[in-house]
DNA sequence: TTTTGTGAATTGCTTCACAGCA
DNA sequence: TGCTGTGAAGCAATTCACAAAA
């Protein structure tokens, strides 16, 4: 019986879903499945086979054919994977197969810009609201469609109830954006997309983050030291 | 029918590069770890322990200490590392000690509210050219502070000597994509950020992307099965 | 044939635990 | 005491390679 834990720092996700002898990474690469899935659903291909998958994302065939059948078994020997039904299959186990509901707090450049962003409602996500902390934007009408009426912060939880959300794009600065998250969770959102720099603690909300200048930095990174 | 290979000889890897030892994982990591010390070096505090890194960022200590122990000893065992010089070596390391010059391909919703991100200047990264298809952009200046001129592809090369470009964010839709990466890469391009949501295969060009809809669905995967 | 699904082998990454230094 | 840097240990993810299926 170890005692010196108690100083220790929480370790990251331990959870007993059943979920968890699933690799992160095959998770995300999900994502990536769907996408080329469609892609290919645009053809008149209406098979695939693990290795078209595979090199048309820089993967092996072996990859793919493992984190597919994390899930199930989607495939058919000598054939492949027939199209349109492992899109439903990996559309019902993202959970896209349904609408999401989803709010916007932030109303400024970046924020303006994912509300009129057509990639999202594409794959089942609407901004069905949006938030901010200033006042001289409640009240406005700033989507594209003309749609859409910057609220007050107070009418978050109310709105949230009322619209079925539990999805959140944070667009908000860095020095409030913790601040920002709280609230959202106070309000009962249950999953954020940060595009704030900076990391968010939050334990009772799943996190996403999208860092625009990070993703630069690893460029730069691959590239330092090159003749210009 | 095929004989058990009984005779197979298990031939030993390649012997792994030198330039692979660290973990690619390790090399985000750096990126979090530069925003974070910027965080404290707005506080008084002067140095920072693996620990006080780690808990900001939701990871071990020993993962701080091994990330940064890759690239150097810049710690000073019983203090911690001292915050001034640690933001120098790893901005030294991701090679944003300079600036860089950066190009953006496509002027719509979400090109143009990257222009205006104030996120990349801070972090060295200046958009210094704005390119588009659409004839009915070329000519007109679209960023917030009206120094930005769309200019025509056919320009893209000349542009990129004369400003030093290396690095180019794509904000195209995803059906042209590709065939611009391509142009891009042609005209002189080292490093892509692309935004379109589909995989551009590019052999000899440093790739990194951000697909605004992949980061929702893994939120929903997670909330997946929870009631609404 | 072609191609999946899957244990086994291998590679890669993270955590442990402690020597050594301030 | 506090904290880093680092081999060793442990765990996670990927690749291999082949039986089975079409």
């Amino acid at each position: 019986m170890v005692l010196r834990t108690a100083t220790k720092i929480r370790r990251p996700r331990r959870s007993t879903r059943k979920t968890e002898q699933i690799p992160t990474p095959a998770i995300r690469r999900l994502s990536l499945y769907l996408r080329q899935l469609e892609v290919v659903l645009g053809s008149e291909r209406r098979t695939v086979s693990s290795r078209q998958l595979g090199e048309a994302l820089g993967l092996s065939d072996a990859q793919v054919r493992k984190d597919l059948a994390y899930f199930g078994q989607f495939g058919h020997p000598g054939i492949g994977y027939r199209v349109d039904e492992l899109i439903q299959r990996v559309r019902r186990i993202l959970g896209t197969d349904k609408n999401w509901n989803v709010l916007l707090v932030g109303a400024g450049n970046l924020g303006r810009a994912l509300m009129s962003y057509r990639g999202f409602a594409k794959k089942g996500f609407h901004i069905a609201a949006v938030f901010d902390t200033d006042r001289e934007l409640i009240g406005k009408r700033v989507d594209a469609a003309q749609k859409l009426t910057v609220q007050p912060m107070e009418e978050m939880a109310a709105t949230i109830v009322k619209r079925s959300i539990q999805l959140g794009v944070l667009a908000v600065p860095a020095d409030s954006a913790q601040k920002v998250a709280d609230r959202m969770v106070e309000a009962g959102i249950r999953g954020i997309l940060n595009f704030a720099p900076i990391t968010l603690r939050q334990d009772v909300c799943a996190m996403a983050a999208v860092d625009l200048s990070v993703h630069l930095e690893q460029l730069s990174f691959q590239l330092r030291g090159a003749g210009a």
